[in-house]
DNA sequence: ACATCTTATGCAAAAAAATGCATATTTATT
DNA sequence: AATAAATATGCATTTTTTTGCATAAGATGT
């Protein structure tokens, strides 16, 4: 029942298509929690049988016609209850993390490049992370309300992001020494 | 496909049953990738199917018997080449997060609650991973190649949670000045 | 006309994960 | 003898997620 209050979460402010859902789920909210357009659709299915969206259809020109989805009031009530349930603190499972446990002299060198890549990763995202406070959450103390959960949000990725550097770093460090004692 | 592969990696050095899994899945490596008994106990029958685990009855003096599961070579090389394979960097999925993007003087309070209590929880968890630290990683330079991706995971862990106490931190203070101007 | 790209929506099936239920052995306690 | 607790294993169902497939409108280029 997440991907549900993600979804009406995303449509607080605006009415967005399955498409535009999609689209802004690569960054924003999609930041944090993210779904294939399959699903998306699905859910939005479910939500409007629920009752919880609305949606219509609107023409465009120049581009195919898209069904724009809106919380009904009911779906603002059921987004607001929810937000009061206890959230269960679910370990983030990261293979990466998994693959360690194997780390061996056979494989040092792959899992030394995929930890390079990751950094490398991470740090266009930390790119568009800091292009985004400087933005539009410079003064996060005089922001309304929501805009100051949008931001704690926004800072938790950017703090996330530089531990997970400073972490690759270390690592990195730690396995090159290993390589030079396999030669 | 990847909690196959988180237990296998649970089996690399010794054989243990579906209860000892399950236990050990609330420490170490659980720590990084975690399941339910009855996951575990299906997993377990599939692997064997598959050939990639070996099982054998073990009496116990004082319990019940136990069936115990081992790496076969098969299991083995399944495991080794799975390294190899590029991981899909997937978004940590955090509730939490999502439900800031709901902040509101209404719920404001609730939300602080939140986060004080996932701060004590991090607070615990970091202790009882320092305490591993101490206790079998001081020196992580001298350690066997394995042992050392086991304790880049555990360094992993301990830089993450300490980021996350200082956000949470930033956010109680942005928060507790929100609730003083709702008064 | 044809191919290709972006926009736009969806079904169906398979795989993975979560949830609820069910059972059995052994020890310790009342 | 009955009850409770820890140890131990598992099935069945539902939910969630992933993957593969399928379609169509409109724009642009060849």
């Amino acid at each position: 029942m997440a991907l549900a209050h993600a979804i009406m979460t995303a449509l607080i402010e605006d009415d967005l298509s399955g498409y535009e859902l999609s689209r802004d789920f690569t960054t924003s909210l999609g930041f944090f929690w993210n779904a294939s357009h399959q699903q998306i659709y699905q859910e939005l299915r479910k939500l409007s049988e629920k009752g919880w969206l609305n949606k219509r259809e609107v023409s465009q020109s120049g581009k195919p016609n898209k069904i724009v989805y809106g919380l009904t009031a009911a779906g603002r009530d059921a987004l607001s209850e929810w937000v009061f349930g206890t959230t269960r603190t679910q370990a983030a499972k990261d293979e990466l993390l998994v693959k360690l446990y194997n780390l061996d002299v056979s494989n040092v060198a792959h899992i030394t490049a995929e930890i390079s890549e990751r950094r490398e990763g991470m740090m266009q995202l930390l790119y568009l992370y800091e292009t985004i406070r400087r933005r539009h959450y410079a003064e996060p103390a005089s922001l309304p309300a929501r805009r100051k959960g949008v931001y704690l949000a926004l800072a938790f990725g950017i703090n996330q992001g530089e531990h997970f550097l400073s972490w690759c770093d270390q690592a990195l460090e730690l396995l090159s020494g290993m390589e030079s004692v396999e030669k």
